[in-house]
DNA sequence: ACACTTGTTATACGATCGTCCAACAAGCAA
DNA sequence: TTGCTTGTTGGACGATCGTATAACAAGTGT
């Protein structure tokens, strides 16, 4: 009789981006205190020792999420994009329902987030994928708002304001969901979007 | 010869006092991961089992100091308010300005945070507090709001923008200092407000 | 069938975590 | 001065952390 094989041997990239992943629900559940290598290869369904062997140490692994899941929130932005009609002031609207749609608004996500930025301070690394990270949202926006017909002179400060409204609404709104809800949220952005263009000048 | 006294014996309410702060000032200082009972004793200047003796547990001193850190930010906003002019629209600047300007902004105010939110999905007591700190934020705005002539009916809507508004400029300010400066992020606000205040009817 | 590479497991190690507790001493009352 | 209360200390305890490493086995080429 032929007993079943103790483990099995994975691509080494698949296995790779399995601990990424695990990592990620990890975080997602637990938050940054409850991430630890062994709980992540538990996840995984691994051993804890195998996580050396695909990253430098944990921190490394944390990094690669990070851009991992910010893959995703790109992802699913661009999806609605897609979706949604050509006009610009559609594309505006569906750039910010999708920021207020899980998978970006959820509980999951912002815990992810959290941890993250948690970790911005004490390494530098975290701190430069985030910068970048903050760059690309805020340039994405800014070629929707100029597509709307925003002053290039205003351009930058109403890009802020637009990235600074979106985070707010959807960081308070993943931390209490009893506050407002996601209509809400997609409600008070669009308004404040159509305020902006129309005292920016030129329709839309 | 007298030796001196190994301890000095503290009054109960300065001794628990004392180790919040401390607790904020590590918090601030190490963030979440690196808080730990030890590392407060020390800030504080006493032995690791004193904090036992004041507290249930590290979780109970955590969200001690999350009250008090609490009470310093509306202390800050307190006094902008009493400087500031008495006109409503002064106050609601005044409120504003007071956002982006240390203590309120400031690197360490937002570790300790992003320390408290990083517990807000585990800990249902850090939730409710999280959730009556922003509901009595947003209840103050809407008294602002409503004295510069904000329509009953979108006071609600508007309150939550604001403060989504500042609290998303506050964040990316103190992550990436970098991105923009704080007096850029105050004039930002600004203009929101003059858009909001004057399309909401009545002057201010 | 055999050797070889290497993905994988299991364990050990020192450090640090939160909590607990017996002993000590500072300050006050008698 | 003496005794008592209790703030305070310092270390012990078990659990868990990240990392390193020796032994094992799966898969591949010969």
């Amino acid at each position: 009789m032929s007993s079943s094989p103790a483990f099995t041997r994975a691509e080494p990239d698949a296995r790779r981006q399995s601990l990424i992943e695990a990592c990620a629900r990890v975080l997602a559940r637990s938050g940054a205190a409850g991430t630890s290598v062994r709980a992540i290869a538990l996840e995984a369904g691994v051993s804890s020792g195998l996580v050396g062997h695909y990253f430098a140490g944990i921190d490394a692994l944390v990094a690669a999420s990070y851009t991992h899941v910010e893959a995703q929130v790109g992802a699913a932005l661009n999806q609605a994009l897609a979706t949604a009609a050509a006009d610009p002031r559609a594309q505006l609207d569906a750039y910010v329902t999708a920021s207020f749609t899980p998978p970006v608004a959820s509980g999951e996500l912002l815990a992810t987030w959290i941890a993250f930025w948690s970790l911005v301070r004490a390494q530098p690394a975290i701190a430069r994928q985030h910068d970048e990270q903050y760059a690309r949202f805020r340039s994405r926006l800014e070629a929707l708002l100029a597509a709307c017909g925003i002053a290039p002179a205003t351009l930058r400060h109403t890009a802020i304001a637009v990235t600074a409204l979106v985070d707010g609404l959807w960081l308070e709104l993943s931390l209490s969901p009893g506050a407002f809800s996601a209509a809400e949220a997609s409600a008070i952005a669009r308004a404040q979007l159509d305020a902006l263009i129309s005292t920016s000048r030129s329709a839309c």
